[in-house]
DNA sequence: AATAACTTGCACACTCATGTGCAAGTTATT
DNA sequence: AATAACTTGCACATGAGTGTGCAAGTTATT
């Protein structure tokens, strides 16, 4: 119950300010489940509080259960992934779909433990609507690209949309498991996107090769893990 | 200890034979298996059990340890992905892909059982060693592919066979998730499998046109679980 | 019908992970 | 330097899952 919120603003006027290294200590923790747990889905706290430097008993005046910590992992995976695809805007669907795996990989694990959270673990269905605002963007660039005859018209866009998803997010595995270049994920998963959504791969080229948005470079900033403002707690 | 093995050769000259329902019990237990660990990869024996239609402690009569279970299950998945697609052969290696797909898909509770073993569970190395005459009968197709022009060279070929398994075994997941159709499992893994490997969906959708074998029924007869000859017990 | 082969239920030991209470440290802040 | 804020280690309770022994059933086989 020793609740150490990072949160300024206590109940009743208490002797003292909470520490600013308990606050670090709080992401650290975080940014230590994310890594365990893409390692292994089942991580024990014990795992995750040693690789955050700290003991199991600690973790509990951070967070008052597991839950409670997944929970936040929920949040934070759900506002990266929301704030890294919501921005992408492009007439052409297809270097949307493009950009749309680019920006996935540039949060590669939060991305893969989200969605992993977004099947298995308790908070499964509140962790999948939270990421439906995400779901039905990529399927409004499908739809928007079917109408402009730039994808194909052979898959349901519903379905076509969760292939892409389901696409990209195999790629993320493969790259994290053959510890792949930052470059050569970047690459890929833009390929791979493209692909699913129909084009020939001589086409992805040419779309590529056209479409400065997509160099490795163009990215809006990746979070550099820890010290963010926008990611922390609740919202 | 109480080893019920269904193999006829008995040690010692025992007094009776094995029963029969026994064997059809064990097979009723390694088919809930692959069923409930398809449903969820942590699922407890008490829960196969009864999914079996046996009590917990009878699975110790069949298999000494809950290892000993899921390496049959190893075996058995190994030995049937490995079927499906060791007979595979075509002078066009996107037709040879589209097959692998197909195969995969007639055997999808298997083929998704074994490949959650060969990444998680212990005996993951071991699986992902009886997988490799496999993964390189993939690389193999992708490798003559791209020899003869007819697949995407801005991939490296390994890399590639690699994308394309997961890719299909991401439909795999799909298909199982929103419990698709047999004929549009069919259908989309094959797709999906041809545009990982470069075509366009239209080259995609003319090749199918134009190659029968890739017709939902031609499939050399799926194993229809249980009472297989081939894939019942160790070898 | 006799009997070995199986199944079942229950009790129990063991392990692993989670969650708590508390006393004794450290360390940032005032 | 004082002290509240944190961390730590340990002991302990709880719960879930695995594995075993055994006595009492069923059921296939001879």
């Amino acid at each position: 119950m020793t609740d150490t919120s990072t949160s300024a603003h206590r109940a009743s006027r208490p002797a003292r300010a909470p520490r600013r290294d308990a606050a670090e200590n709080r992401i650290a923790i975080l940014d230590a489940a994310i890594s365990e747990l893409n390692h292994d889905p089942d991580a024990s706290l014990e795992t995750i509080a040693s690789a955050a430097g700290l003991s199991r008993r600690s973790i509990y005046g951070h967070f008052s259960t597991r839950d409670e910590l997944v929970a936040e992992l929920n949040d934070r995976g759900i506002a990266r992934v929301t704030a890294a695809l919501a921005p992408i805007r492009h007439s052409d669907a297809r270097v949307a779909l493009a950009l749309v795996g680019a920006r996935l990989w540039s949060e590669v694990e939060d991305v893969r433990v989200t969605a992993q959270l977004a099947i298995r673990g308790p908070r499964r269905e509140i962790v999948a609507e939270g990421l439906e605002p995400v779901r039905s963007g990529v399927l409004a660039i499908v739809e928007q690209g079917v109408a402009a005859g730039q994808l194909r018209t052979d898959i349901e866009p519903r379905t076509l949309a969760r292939l892409i998803e389901g696409a990209a997010l195999s790629v993320l595995d493969e790259a994290v498991r053959d510890d792949i270049s930052h470059a050569e994920g970047h690459r890929l998963v833009i390929l791979v996107a493209l692909s699913t959504a129909g084009l020939s791969w001589r086409e992805a080229a040419e779309l590529i090769d056209a479409s400065p948005e997509l160099a490795l470079g163009a990215q809006p900033e990746a979070s550099t893990r820890h010290s963010d403002s926008s990611t922390g707690a609740k919202a």
